[in-house]
DNA sequence: TAGTGGTCTAGACCACCCC
DNA sequence: GGGTGGTCTAGACCACTAT
């Protein structure tokens, strides 16, 4: 299990730094963030690098912009952050997503007439496949199946995901990255299965995603196929 | 009714340029766009404003770009990207969208409890409100409820917005531009009136966003309630 | 008018992909 | 090795908001 890659760019440092500002509270909803003047000399760089920065915050739902104002810190109240459709992170806000393990990673070939295309180096290397529940509050809400492409991940295998973050486990055991993809989003029924799951009626309308994820190791690609009852919670973006 | 503001930033001609092109059929999905370098010699600019121009081109949906390799025109089949879930534009892909106008324009109070927090200047100038379906190939898709500040928007009063796109009437009459706004995003089962206007069985699951959408005049913003049909197509999103 | 974000220049070096 | 995108510098000027 080897690490793939060396640098942080500045601005990811400084994206990370910021998350972790907020989390902390040293910035609450609605507070202006320092000006991007004063983020450059703080950093020492230039406003190019900061604004990159605060691009990638806004992206994720984080902070609002305002010209001539300044850049605050924006609210998420009963928002899925962690599903945040424009969202490249896990983990915004601080909602108490937990994780159960439905079906344990298992190595296997890629599923004939899969949703998405496969390209052939991918599919020699097979896919790592597996299902988890995610709770809030005790409640289920997110039924998600995942494929990823197994280039050497076989450590996958014997790891217990249970309330671990994957976008975690996957920067600090294989420093990868998501760089970016796609997602398509459907309002369908709830099957036997996905009902069950989700501790509801069969027919009740849930959110479904199908989302692919580049990575920074072009070999590795992900997807996972979601279902999400918004009953009581909802999707958000902002951009 | 008068224009608003000047001048259109050199990147964001780049993106109506790229945009018209691929409109056009210059380059395919799938073709590779230019080089950021051979952008920078054809339109005399530098790279950092190239990387802007396709950095939106991205955010909608209409572009992917990879490390090394170049930037692609990327496919958007069935894809309703209009309502690209982080999109700011209005009709990327398929321009096929008609529109049905259900309740003209009507200049009123704004809701009590209206599901957005709307600011006191915008209260004061009420807002102006209509209702619309949006068809593809004939099919009711689409049923979207609109609110506007009427900041001096009483034209819309006598404007026929049948198989208009309202973000290019506001932006050809009075300049006004989508700078950023969010969304919030469900799945619910359609009621009475939703169904009737998609042709639906009521309690088809349908999406349901609630959008707030903040202009180049800070004084109009706009807000739309919004249920779509997604048996044959879905809401598409990339990043 | 002071302070903020919005846009832009003219370079540079690095990381990745493909031949 | 040559071309591509990814990141960054050290400035500049403009547009918007607030006072």
């Amino acid at each position: 299990m080897g690490i793939r890659s060396k640098k942080i760019p500045i601005y990811k440092q400084i994206v990370a730094d910021i998350k972790q500002q907020i989390a902390a509270g040293d910035y609450k909803i609605g507070d202006m963030l320092p000006s991007e003047n004063d983020y450059c000399k703080q950093y020492q760089t230039t406003r190019v690098t900061i604004r990159q920065a605060i691009n990638e915050l806004i992206s994720i739902g984080l902070v609002q912009r305002y010209h001539g104002k300044g850049s605050y810190v924006s609210e998420a109240k009963n928002a899925l952050g962690i599903l945040s459709v424009r969202g490249v992170t896990a983990g915004v806000g601080n909602l108490n997503l937990k994780t159960i393990i439905v079906k344990k990673p298992e190595l296997l070939a890629w599923p004939d007439n899969f949703f998405f295309n496969v390209g052939e180096v991918h599919k020699k290397l097979g896919c790592i496949h597996f299902s988890r529940v995610r709770t809030l509050e005790g409640k289920p809400i997110i039924f998600e199946e995942t494929f990823i492409t197994n280039h050497q991940l076989e450590v996958f295998l014997k790891t217990d995901l249970e309330n671990k973050s994957l976008f975690n486990f996957l920067k600090n055991s294989f420093n990868i990255d998501i760089k970016g993809g796609e997602q398509k989003i459907w309002a369908v029924m709830a099957n036997e299965e996905v009902a069950k799951l989700l501790s509801l009626t069969e027919k009740h309308p849930v959110l479904h995603m199908k989302r692919n994820l580049k990575t920074s190791d072009s070999k590795v690609e992900i997807f996972s196929f979601l279902y999400c009852n918004t009953e009581q919670y909802y999707l958000h973006d902002s951009f």
